[in-house]
DNA sequence: GCAAAAGTGTTACGCTTACACCCATGG
DNA sequence: CCATGGGTGTAAGCGTAACACTTTTGC
């Protein structure tokens, strides 16, 4: 390797600096639709306009970190599945100066979310059907992550991030055909997913929705893990 | 939709800006082997080390033009396949200063390519398998862009972007054995090929690979767009 | 005429899909 | 006892994968 520069070279200082956002597409699923995280603006510009959540990357901290930063400023939570989106970068795609957007979506689990930072931050879940039109790109941003999280839910199990835990059948059918807008036949959803071999039965069950009642499963990342790397691909669609 | 802000809000005066950089994984397939294109840096830092190429992005262009003319600059071809991977933004990645970097992944057509800019700018084609250690995080872009190569052919005709526009059968199998570091069976291969109905047979034959010669193919992006609207999924894998 | 690559069909198996009824329980 | 959602099996069809020999022609 070579050696380390100890001065910042020439060619860095000449080149112009930028400002840098991350913007965050948060989807969340009730049991029954597909929602996202969105905001109303208290201050100008736009203030009272509909915005995803964002802020600046300081210099001080990786995209990443912006994101879980103004996710934890934003929802109370901590650990949440998080994965880029796109780079917004049209120069003209923020009036208010130039300045790059990084978009992230997260997937988030409804149940944990707190309620009071929901009023003191002026957010509101929405399902994804009525939407009001958001700020900048913003929309454009939706519409990215919406393709983005069929394509990846079709083979990569990052649904159960955005059910509780422990989690029944027939909820999980619901989110896929939430996700996937269509729907599935239950018996063969329940075969497919079973023969996957990554659920595990627990021996409580859901009475929330039905009087019989439907079992509890949990997700196993070990098993899920180990699979993959062996080639296994997973799929319920 | 609310009025646009005439003055820059003070919020954005406040906020830090940072140094953003492009960098591209340019492959290529010379017909044998998936290759990269890198480059030996003549400048500090990193002087003689191998390097992706990519330049600081400029205020007044976006990422995507940013790439744009860094591939014009360095290859001196227009309009190839050219894709977001991810964004590197170690708040440590770059000992020079701090800086982003948006890395692109590029599929060309080697055939394409000229010789004299390749002298000019110290730039190599290097076979995946015997790539030398590139500065910074380059390595790990690398690695990324593999993936991300690997995901994308799979469900995408991208592959074809690396071939000349008239190819035969073969050439394609080889490339997608190179992709996918397996072996194909010729027959289920071509079968496959043909019955997604994307290629069209053209009464000329290539005969540099063999003395019978092989029928040239093109591939019809007419037709794939047509056919993926209806919900058509390529697949050759 | 022979070496080297191109081209061609069939069969077995597994996966996907379509489809209808009984079960358990709370009210 | 009945309404509601949970849970179960089978058969047909389709796509995938395995497999070997003939064709062409430049040397």
């Amino acid at each position: 390797m070579p050696k380390k520069s100890t001065e910042v070279p020439t060619y860095y200082q000449q080149a112009e600096k930028l400002l840098v956002a991350v913007d965050c597409i948060i989807f969340g699923f009730d049991g029954e639709k597909l929602k996202l995280l969105i905001f109303k603006r208290k201050l100008e510009p736009f203030a009272d306009a509909y915005s995803l959540i964002g802020s600046f990357v300081h210099p001080s901290e990786s995209t990443v970190d912006a994101a879980r930063r103004v996710l934890h400023d934003f929802t109370g939570l901590e650990a949440i599945f998080l994965e880029e989106l796109k780079v917004y970068s049209q120069i003209d795609r923020d009036p208010g100066d130039r300045c790059i957007s990084i978009a992230k979506y997260a997937l988030i689990r409804v149940n944990d979310y707190h309620k009071a930072l929901s009023d003191r931050y002026n957010t509101e879940w929405v399902a994804l059907d009525s939407l009001p039109n958001l700020v900048l790109d913003h929309d454009h941003m939706v519409t990215d992550a919406l393709e983005q999280l069929k394509r990846k839910a079709q083979f990569y199990p990052i649904g159960f991030e955005l059910l509780p835990k422990k989690f029944t059948i027939p909820m999980l059918q619901r989110l896929y055909e939430e996700i996937f807008e269509r729907n599935f036949d239950a018996r063969n959803f329940r075969k497919k997913l079973l023969s996957l071999n990554v659920v595990k039965q627990l021996s409580e069950k859901d009475k929330s929705t039905s009087k019989k009642g439907s079992f509890l499963y949990q997700f196993d990342y070990k098993k899920y893990n180990r699979l993959s790397e062996k080639g296994f691909q997973f799929s319920l669609v």
